[in-house]
DNA sequence: GCAAATTAATGATTTATTCAAG
DNA sequence: CTTGAATAAATCATTAATTTGC
């Protein structure tokens, strides 16, 4: 019994549209003004009380973190099987696949010769990412790019190594322009870092 | 000019189409192994970086939820023209706030005298947030809602007084149903609170 | 038609906020 | 409670659209 008798609040099909629209649009946590403002809203289509809206983003915004957190720690364990560039079937990407029937041309399957470019261009000084098992992203207090890489080799039974850092981008201002500007004849090297081995900090703490 | 000389990147038609296919498949902050795989990806139709492409969906999800928040807020102020609640400053609308240049007299500054028509509206049962400062809604431990109401006058120069606690929602397991039932023929009237004084709790630590 | 001028989009940075681990 | 990592918001800066006067 949805409405009549219930004893719990039962949000109509509108009402939790709305509601995860202004989840999406980055209420995660109302204050009272807010709840008040979107219990009557919220009100126009159906019965609902600013408790109910309350827990509703509580729990959303809950449930939302736990599924977050599954899915990274599935990642995670999983890590080890996504090689190279095969990691366009990660769950997000997984429609997105070459079978995508909206746009199947949109990714061309990998060809011979493609994995052995992208492997020549390592040899050349250009530093592909795809060989990396875990990588993050950061930036730097000085605004350099930095990468952290994890040079080891899968952890079969033993402990992960720890991670080295790469810097990716040098992007201070001394060296911006000059960077840009060396980046003009090597446009169609992807991932065009050209790291050089003193540009490697010598170690990390 | 779009590839010699420009300082910045500016995308392929191609490599926009399949930004925006990728994120419309659900990729909106793609990790560093994301990123470069897109970036590997995307290579082939022009020239590209990681960070333009780290940038590319940071920037789009950031303009996708600003539109919808203006859409949001829209909506929601429309509809509550003729309402005493029309006002959300969360976080995310804090460029909303009283403060605002673009819409000074949306939200008029207090006033003298304000604060003791609240108390006496307080006394009367019915509570308006439109007057308070700063009002921040928690849950006790012991399930029961309180509301923090900023009591003070706007800091000049002295620094803020305490909150003030008040009881918002008893919401007890003694009285929660009886609240529930009650509200059953109020559900139009959102700040239904109906504060009645011996609800209020005597004085607060 | 066509540039100079103006406005709108959007790439790139910086600053603030959130979240959770220690 | 403090702090570091991650993210979002705000802002700056440049490019593309467009308007305008000729």
């Amino acid at each position: 019994m949805s409405p009549a008798g219930s004893t719990r609040w039962c949000p109509t099909p509108h009402q939790l549209m709305m509601l995860e629209e202004m989840y999406r649009s980055g209420i995660s946590t109302p204050n009272a003004s807010q709840i008040q403002q979107i219990t009557s809203q919220l009100s126009f289509y159906g019965k609902i009380e600013g408790k109910n809206v309350f827990y509703w983003f509580q729990n959303h915004k809950a449930r939302d973190r736990q599924k977050l957190r599954k899915k990274l720690t599935r990642q995670l364990q999983h890590q080890h099987q996504h090689q190279l560039l095969h990691y366009f079937d990660s769950p997000a990407f997984r429609h997105l696949s070459c079978h995508n029937s909206a746009s199947p041309n949109l990714f061309p399957q990998p060809q011979a010769g493609i994995h052995n470019e992208a492997a020549k261009q390592v040899m050349n000084g250009t530093w592909k990412f795809d060989i990396t098992e875990r990588v993050d992203m950061m930036r730097t207090y000085g605004s350099d790019w930095l990468m952290m890489v994890d040079v080891g080799p899968p952890p079969l039974i033993s402990r992960r190594p720890p991670l080295k850092t790469l810097e990716l981008f040098p992007l201070t201002a001394s060296n911006l322009k000059e960077k840009f500007n060396d980046n003009t004849n090597n446009s169609l090297s992807p991932v065009s870092c050209n790291i050089s081995p003193d540009k490697v900090p010598p170690s990390l703490p």
